[in-house]
DNA sequence: CGGTATCCGCCACGATACTG
DNA sequence: CAGTATCGTGGCGGATACCG
């Protein structure tokens, strides 16, 4: 992830933070709210390695975006759920989406 | 630039046309509608170099976010120009900054 | 003035295999 | 189940020099 505090204008600090090849779609995943797991993701995504799906995870995670949530039972369960920040993150991607829309038309 | 059709859900085509070091940065110096000149870019922002600055205003131009106009007087005099979809893109960029905003004041 | 041409480093992303 | 470890690569961004 390039450094958010080194971007020229404000605007590239969120886009660092949701540039990452699966990052969209991670938040969209959790963005009903509920929690879910690593596997999910997997099921959802299954393009995506574990290595990558890992890296993607963490960054979100230390950006603040969503928390990791470690249950030590048997077996381990893990829970990812968006943060405050994160859902704040909802709208912006959802004017990203309408705006592809309208552009995708007028383009293809 | 990552290819557009192929992202994995719609909004990443608008991810994917801002996505570059110094898109965000032109786009911005092009908002107020005035047309704006190859050195003006160079003026504004000296640190980029006139490749990297024709590669980002290329791909910009063939995402039809801007106009490339030549006047072919002498010397030369190349306008660049928002289109009507990069306009459009405004208050998604200006969603970003808000939130940036916010963000940095959380996070830091 | 408004670009090209050439060469290159970096790193995000990935394939594959293995593990606490 | 939820990840590491290792090795590899494409292409974006950049430095520097030159051109119609």
């Amino acid at each position: 992830m390039m450094d958010p505090f080194q971007a020229h204008c404000e605007m590239e600090v969120t886009l660092a933070v949701i540039s990452g090849k699966w990052k969209a779609d991670i938040v969209q995943i959790l963005s009903d709210g509920t929690p879910r797991r690593y596997g999910f993701f997997q099921k959802i995504l299954p393009e995506v390695t574990p290595k990558i799906l890992t890296n993607q995870l963490r960054e979100l995670e230390n950006a603040g975006i969503l928390t990791r949530a470690i249950y030590p039972e048997v077996p381990v369960r893990v829970e990812y759920q968006l943060t405050e920040a994160g859902t704040g993150l909802l709208p912006i991607l959802e004017a990203l989406e309408i705006w592809a829309q309208s552009y995708t038309k007028k383009i293809r």
